[in-house]
DNA sequence: AAACAAATTTAGATAAGGCTAAAATATTTT
DNA sequence: AAAATATTTTAGCCTTATCTAAATTTGTTT
């Protein structure tokens, strides 16, 4: 069994090898709120479990058998976000942060129980896409709303989960995953976006449209 | 927030005190499986706190701080254990091992919403009471099977959730809280009880049978 | 290309929670 | 009541995961 602490370190590795591309000990050190010294440390563990590789001063990439663990921990997180609101009702700004603790104790029988009682889901709550069990997951292309034209329709793909703040301030305007909405336009010196959405127009700023994800709405 | 380990610490203490009366650091030991040494120490840790007192060489007793903490945590693990097996379908035998790890990482938030999902349950799969928020609870009177006289129409009340494969044997033979049945014989020689169950009879061990409780039903 | 700044690693400490072996105290037997 | 046994505590060590401060390496500017 790996500990709590390794668990977190190689889902952030992962996610920020795929937001980010290059993993550097700064960037893990702020998404764990640890220190680079105790990066380091945990680098060095890491290398001789072969769960990552680590070239001295150039940065960490996770091993397959890395990935592997970092996509399970992932989508034990995601089902129990998907499974929290469905099941409980918890709402959708809330489900991460319990996620973030269950997620280390869910056992191969209770993910299974948990994946049929949802009927087999493929996003969570926040559109992401929940890694398989076999390891793999989904890839989609779509765009961050903040780099659509003026006057596109879309539907929204997915919504970072780590500010709940934004997540409750998106409910409260519908804004969801699946939502269809029409952009309209990107008011200058860095403004906010307006879209409009069930017939009303809403502004979204710059920052948080960076965090929301849409396709092209075909007509 | 308390460690894991202090919880389980606190569990189990209850625990002993409510089974056995006096908790010793051997009986602790044994319980969590830790060394007679580490006991101590952390028997130092929990006076400072001020959640046991404890006189050397002459055992601990939870303080009313740590006996809340205790049954905070066993309320915890019994209304899991019940959730597990009502909304998940998890088998009596399998539900406290999930517990185990689940009731250190449930909020308050969660506790509510399982609470109220149940309907407020009073007791746990295998019959026990589940402490109430305030940090009280029901206390009956029962009388362990392997102490009831032949002849008797008992009601089972409690079965202990420790060993998972006693309670495969009474599920498979329909012995659960609620279950009325008849203590037909007690075998000579510390040979089984044997009991009659929807027109069956059954051999219960006696070492079994003292993890059994029952009351007397009423005609 | 040398100097400066930023990022990373090393060195050494700390706190939890565990262990073993030895010492101290209680309890039981003779 | 003394001796033998069992229990509990102390002393000292280990591992995990942190930290700070100092040293090293890399990247950036002049």
């Amino acid at each position: 069994m790996l500990s709590q602490s390794i668990e977190d370190y190689l889902k952030t590795i992962y996610e920020v090898e795929t937001s980010e591309g290059k993993v550097s000990t700064s960037a893990l050190s702020e998404k764990l709120g640890v220190s680079p010294a105790s990066v380091t440390s945990m680098m060095k563990k890491l290398s001789e479990k072969k769960l990552i590789t680590h070239k001295r001063y150039q940065g960490v990439k996770l091993t397959p058998a890395g990935r592997k663990i970092a996509l399970e921990i992932i989508r034990h997180h995601r089902l129990i976000e998907l499974y929290l609101k469905e099941a409980l009702g918890v709402p959708w700004d809330q489900v991460h942060q319990e996620a973030e603790k269950w997620e280390h104790v869910l056992s191969e029988d209770l993910e299974d129980r948990i994946d049929k009682f949802l009927g087999y889901p493929v996003t969570d709550p926040h559109g992401s896409p929940i890694p398989r069990r076999d390891g793999t997951m989904i890839v989609r292309e779509c765009d961050a709303l903040v780099d659509v034209e003026p006057d596109t329709l879309v539907r929204v793909v997915e919504v970072s989960d780590h500010d709940p703040e934004l997540l409750r301030y998106l409910g409260g305007i519908g804004l969801y995953p699946e939502t269809e909405m029409t952009v309209i336009s990107k008011q200058p010196f860095k403004g906010p976006i307006i879209i409009e959405l069930t017939g009303k127009e809403h502004p979204i700023g710059r920052n948080a449209a960076k965090y929301i994800l849409v396709e092209k709405a075909n007509n």
